[in-house]
DNA sequence: AACGCGGGGTC
DNA sequence: GACCCAGCGTT
């Protein structure tokens, strides 16, 4: 046996060997095109495989180069990614990928620190594009990762405290082999998803159980520490469903709020639940709407739609109009009349999705 | 450093 | 309900 100079990190070799065991079979692991694994990755920020999978296999047979995607209006890969949310991501990519045709010769860059120059890819993702498609010793470190080192190493720094980063990623460094830098980073993470979960670990049949430190010292609950998010906002929306024969208004959204660059109905927002009757007239005139009165105007119930940082409460009000609206405010509030088919082919919330595919 | 940004799954 | 998820950009 040859002696070498630095021992195997402990918690590499466990990783390593458990990996090829236990991992799922997923298709960016198949593949070194740092395009599909840029793509990936972005999908899996704040993603779980389960839901973006389906997105990952339409979104590459729709573009499957990085000059196709660039090529494509941006309203169209939103559509794709409807459904994902954060529609940033979609948005950055969009942008990225022009960039890389434009200043890269279409080709990506091959390092972690030319990655993360790039819009939409930070720490996390230069590290796993750099790591996966070329090799690059970088470690990752996610959600995941922050579990298994927490309670590994018996970390109790708040991990949602930006301070923490240091101190876990030098943890990380530390453990990264040289020798297999991507299979330690796709080990490690899939060790968090599989056996490390945050509630009921499999702590049983753990091949790290007599090395880990909360589950020696009894605190894996505990671990890792996390402080709570602040209690997300409440919102009462009104929706004007302004119809005109086959027709229907709708806008994209610019403003900077949520569902940016998707596109709603006439708006309204309240600060109460209910949209008091004179309020829903005055709304009404400053759109021009001449409503076809024979048509009553019943709001719908509400519909609640809970995103991480808000709730929704939304009501619709489906109106026909006897004459089209006004061009002075189809200019002024963006609006537009689109078929029905135009609005299938439309990025939408999944609230307005839903809504659409339920009345049409 | 704090905040804003979606939607779905699990318990 | 609360919590979590293969984070990032802006302020």
């Amino acid at each position: 046996m040859t002696k070498t100079l630095s021992h195997p990190s402990f918690l590499a070799s466990a990783l390593l060997a458990w990996y090829p065991r236990h991992h799922r079979d997923l298709p960016w692991r198949h593949t070194r095109d740092p395009y599909a694994i840029w793509l990936s990755e972005v999908i899996l920020q704040q993603t779980r495989v389960a839901q973006g999978l389906p997105y990952y296999e339409t979104f590459l047979a729709a573009y499957p180069t990085v000059q196709d995607l660039a090529a494509a209006p941006e309203a169209e890969v939103l559509r794709y990614w409807q459904g994902l949310g954060y529609y940033s991501r979609a948005r950055n990519m969009h942008r990225t990928a022009q960039q890389v045709v434009a200043e890269y010769g279409s080709k990506f860059p091959d390092n972690y620190a030319e990655l993360l120059k790039l819009r939409g890819i930070g720490p996390y993702t230069a590290a796993a594009i750099a790591s996966f498609a070329f090799d690059e010793a970088v470690a990752v470190l996610d959600g995941n990762v922050y579990r298994v080192l927490a309670r590994i190493f018996g970390l109790h720094s708040d991990i949602a405290a930006p301070s923490s980063r240091k101190e876990f990623q030098a943890v990380a460094d530390q453990h990264i082999p040289a020798t297999a830098p991507a299979d330690f980073n796709q080990a490690i993470m899939e060790f968090g998803a599989i056996q490390c979960t945050p509630a009921k670990p499999d702590c049983l049949f753990c091949p790290l159980q007599s090395t880990c430190w909360a589950f020696q010292h009894g605190q894996v609950a505990l671990l890792p520490v996390k402080s709570k998010a602040k209690a997300a906002r409440t919102r009462y929306f009104h929706y004007f469903v302004l119809r005109h024969g086959e027709q229907t208004y709708l806008r994209e959204r610019r403003e900077k709020d949520i569902w940016q660059g998707l596109y709603d109905f006439a708006l309204a927002e309240t600060t109460v639940a209910e949209l008091p009757p004179a309020e829903l007239v005055r709304h009404l005139d400053a759109l021009g709407a001449t409503l076809d009165t024979s048509q009553a105007a019943e709001p719908t119930a509400a519909y609640r739609h809970v995103l991480s940082h808000q709730k929704l409460e939304v009501r619709f009000h489906p109106m026909t109009l006897a004459k089209p609206l006004p061009e002075a405010t189809l200019r002024d509030l963006g609006l537009r009349a689109y078929s029905l088919a135009e609005i299938e082919t439309l990025p939408k919330p999944v609230l307005i999705a839903n809504y659409v595919e339920q009345n049409r």
